[in-house]
RNA sequence: GCGGAUAUAGUGAAGUGGUUAUCACCUGAGGUUUCCAACCUCAUAUCGUGGGUUCAACUCCCGCUAUCCGCACCA
């Protein structure tokens, strides 16, 4: 390769200068980790996320949602966001290594994990742990890492804590409610999101790779753990696809092939997969640039049984962009635990079953004023006991974690007779999620070359017509004789059909023209000249291949909505 | 967050302690031109930002911000 760093720069220096991406609040200095999409890169961002959100609502049982972005901190608490993103850090005053504060007490301090940052700085002082790297005993003070960006919802004393949410999978979980109740009850069903996420960053690189505020794209798929999942392959079959196993063994195997040799571990995993495959190859990535690579046990998450990453292959190297997870139960369980909102599916049994056994609850004359508040939770947690205890008095574990003594008049026992038709479970998640920005920073990536035309170096965005931000750009050849008048009336009729955006380029050579359009992507130039006067035709230029056809100028905007411009050409 | 380098027009670069800061491409206006970056004329910058040194700072010094490269962090 010639050179990427060179071709790097050139592509940074192209994009902002025609308007695609640029820093953001320039003006004013710039923020690491913010671009702006601009005046072209505007309608690529939401070209992308339209046929993203296409691509997904087409399996008919998937729904969008849209949730706020400022999250109260109890939600991010549950999920387990809260202790996972934020890490207080200190750094060595001798070799500058930063290192997590609590890890340098382990050895001294029974739960150093659950220490503020002034309670981990004076244990610090105290303590004078060595530097693992060389051995010094100085560190400076401790800051906080947290990832989240922290807000306040509302002001003064009622104001709540809360954070820009880091992921859009949130809401959908604890919309699982109005879900379940849309789809009628019945798994599976999906949900998406495309919206905004936050981070913040400690040092945002490489452009538009990592930033502090991105575009994500999410599905949650609910499925039924029991039920197994039934995805026709028919259409990936004789498709090998670029497989890293968590063995690290590198593979050329068709997605149902690897779900049938059990690599990949879940038949819906794999169908959204293949799907996922499907999406990148229709906007534009290309197909042999892209990996499929299978995370290893440790770097998956405990509840996962199995995560892909598709990586994508760029100026940057190999770039994580999507991740599709199997997720378990663990957020709707987690969500469940911290509000006490049943976020759980009913299967119905293929026979009842009539139930007729002995429990243990609370006697409530006595338990109620002996536990007070507690006492639900005493009954909750007697009547979940397999055996019925014979001795008291009896230590019982409440799911809030603490113990209390159960004397035996605080008990009764009490028989059940019932007929159970079902259970309430909790549904387990498939989560695919996209980086959008750096999806779109790949499609732009693999759609810019130079080539050489006539011995200059000739730039061109060869973007799928589908995700090209400008869809026509109309040019007359001279602005004289009433062909700019004409020109002007076909960019608004263009523009004015629904799906369609063009734009009007007057001045200049005509291959000027050609070339300005070339280098943002724009799929057909429609030219305006001398015959079209007399004739109502017109030329259309195909970007990739540079031919040109002449075609009677109404009919163009219809050809073009329709897909159908490129069959012309062939 | 640490260390190093860098910051001049839309892009890429040159240059200087002292009247109007160069160059190429790009962009705009006018002319010319019957389809692929042609040509001619003209136009477009308070030299990242705040402070200091100086009679005078784009130029020297310091802070900040941003970018790039290592390290660390993150996925």
């Amino acid at each position: 390769m010639a050179e990427p760093d060179l071709r790097l720069e050139k592509l940074v220096g192209v994009l902002r200068r025609r308007g695609v991406i640029l820093p953001a609040f320039e003006i004013h200095g710039g923020v690491a980790g913010l671009y702006d999409f601009g005046p072209v890169g505007g309608r690529l961002r939401n070209r992308v996320n339209q046929v993203w959100l296409e691509h997904w609502l087409k399996l008919g049982n998937v729904v969008e949602l849209s949730c706020p972005t400022i999250t109260p901190y109890p939600v991010l608490s549950a999920s387990g966001h809260v202790g996972e993103f934020s890490d207080f850090l200190t750094t060595c005053g001798q070799c500058q290594v930063s290192l997590r504060a609590d890890s340098l007490l382990q050895e001294s301090h029974s739960n150093p994990d659950s220490l503020t940052a002034v309670e981990l700085e004076s244990e610090i002082a105290a303590r004078n742990p060595q530097c693992p790297d060389c051995g010094a005993t100085e560190w400076t003070s401790v800051t906080s890492q947290s990832l989240m960006f922290n807000t306040i919802i509302g002001g003064g004393k009622s104001g709540r804590e809360g954070f820009l949410r880091p992921e859009t999978a949130q809401g959908m979980f604890t919309n699982f409610p109005s879900l379940y109740r849309h789809f009628r009850q019945r798994l599976p069903f999906g949900a998406v999101q495309v919206g905004k996420g936050y981070r913040n960053e400690i040092s945002p690189r490489q452009g538009m790779i990592r930033l502090r505020e991105f575009n994500m794209a999410e599905l949650e798929y609910f499925i039924d753990p029991e039920v197994e999942p039934m995805h026709d392959f028919s259409q990936w079959e004789n498709l090998p696809l670029n497989l890293i196993s968590n063995r690290d063994d590198e593979l050329s195997q068709s997605i149902p092939d690897a779900l049938s040799a059990g690599v990949i571990r879940h038949a819906t995993v794999a169908y959204f997969m293949a799907q996922t495959y499907d999406f990148l190859v229709a906007v534009g990535i290309d197909a042999n640039r892209l990996r499929f690579r299978q995370h290893k046990e440790s770097e998956m998450a405990h509840y996962a049984s199995d995560c892909w990453d598709v990586e994508i292959l760029g100026s940057y190297g190999w770039v994580e962009c999507v991740g599709i997870a199997h997720r378990g139960c663990f957020d709707l369980e987690a969500h469940e635990l911290a509000t006490g909102h049943r976020l759980r599916a009913w299967r119905q049994w293929p026979q009842a079953v009539e139930v007729d056994k002995e429990i243990l609850t609370i006697d409530g004359a006595k338990a109620g004023p002996a536990f007070r508040d507690r006492a639900g939770l005493v009954k909750d947690a007697l009547e979940a006991l397999e055996q019925i205890p014979t001795e008291f008095p009896l230590e019982l574990t409440l799911s809030s974690g603490e113990v209390v003594t159960v004397e035996s008049e605080h008990v009764k026992r009490q028989r059940i007779q019932q007929t159970v038709n079902g259970e309430w479970f909790l549904p387990h998640v498939v989560e695919p999620a996209f980086g959008i920005d750096r999806i779109i920073w790949h499609i732009i990536d693999h759609a810019w070359c130079e080539i050489e035309k006539e011995g200059q170096d000739y730039s061109v965005m060869r973007l799928a017509p589908d995700i090209a931000p400008i869809d026509v750009a109309v040019l007359p050849l001279f602005e004289k004789d009433g062909m700019g008048k004409m020109a002007e009336g076909l960019n608004r009729t263009i523009c004015s059909t629904k799906g369609l955006f063009s734009y009007y380029d007057g001045s200049g050579s005509i291959g000027r023209r050609y070339a300005r359009a070339d280098e943002v992507g724009v799929p057909w130039c429609v030219t305006i000249d001398h015959q079209s006067l007399k004739d109502g035709t017109a030329t259309i230029r195909q970007r990739d291949g540079q031919q040109q056809i002449r075609h009677p100028l109404d009919e163009i905007s219809e050809l073009i909505s329709g897909g159908m411009v490129g069959k012309l050409f062939s």
